[in-house]
DNA sequence: CCTATATATTCAAGCTACTTGCCTAATATG
DNA sequence: CATATTAGGCAAGTAGCTTGAATATATAGG
């Protein structure tokens, strides 16, 4: 592969990463909620998979705890998450999604849906689902987090 | 397009783009540029074509020309970039990489291939670029700037 | 030519999303 | 039961941005 073949490569997966985050984002804002940025829907993905912990969600995220632990704060305030007693454990608490939660998650969704559609229709639906196969095939496991 | 293909493909979208990131950043580092981080990234793509002044490389990383300058600052006193004063314009001042700059936009470009090199081991050549063909379709044009 | 407006940059201060360091309470381990 | 580990919180510090205001140069209109 010449240096130009990969340039182009990594220039086409950045700004296209780049173009489903915006169109997500600006996606999840027309629908109203306009108090969140994209980092936050790392953290969502995390809580709609059955809630977490604070540290869980910490490692997730990849940040501190204590960084963690003032995103919950903020996404409480807006009443987008809750606190509830861990019964397995006095020390934890279990963070889960409110109603308001779930809406704007499944805002994310249709956001994204709306972000890729003129992709389908430019690249055609075989493709496009080829294109993910190879996405998938070449991205590491593992959670998805915040680029930097 | 189902959720379900939807979803999966912002996640190797997502994903794959971290781990070029990652990459990258990862070898830069072990090549003896430790005190960078992805952002700068961006402004040394901008400086290594013909050089810039503090409001264009302001546009191109979308934030505030203070930002910038700020950041000329800092990679000026690490010795990456120099301030030139700009012959047809006293106001400005051109910023252009020095030595050490471009020995870190080619160590950069190391990185870059040695993070793609095992997707094409992965996919195939032929499969790989047309990968590529099929980012370049979907993303959008303009200067590729930091995710947020 | 001269005045008014726009542009390039800098200085100063403030904000936000993190960090590190330390503390308490509850749980796990020997 | 003593000790180490883990979950979380409190306080303070920091990096990388922001807004606001000032100065110097350039451009446009009359």
């Amino acid at each position: 592969m010449h240096d130009d073949d990969a340039q182009s490569l990594a220039f086409g997966l950045l700004a296209a990463s780049r173009a489903l985050v915006d169109g997500i984002s600006a996606g999840v804002r027309a629908r109203g909620f306009d108090d969140l940025r994209p980092a936050h829907g790392f953290a969502f993905t995390r809580l709609a998979a059955g809630g977490a912990n604070i540290s869980q969600l910490a490692e997730h995220l990849d940040v501190t705890r204590q960084a963690a632990a003032q995103l919950v704060d903020e996404l409480a305030a807006k009443g987008y998450v809750e606190r509830h007693p861990d019964p397995a454990d006095a020390r934890a608490r279990l963070i889960t999604l409110t109603d308001k939660g779930w809406a704007c998650t499944r805002a994310a969704d249709a956001a994204m849906a709306d972000t890729i559609r003129p992709w389908a229709a430019a690249l055609g639906e075989q493709r496009l689902l080829a294109l993910r196969d190879d996405l998938i095939r070449i991205a590491p496991q593992g959670p998805l987090r915040p680029m930097w």
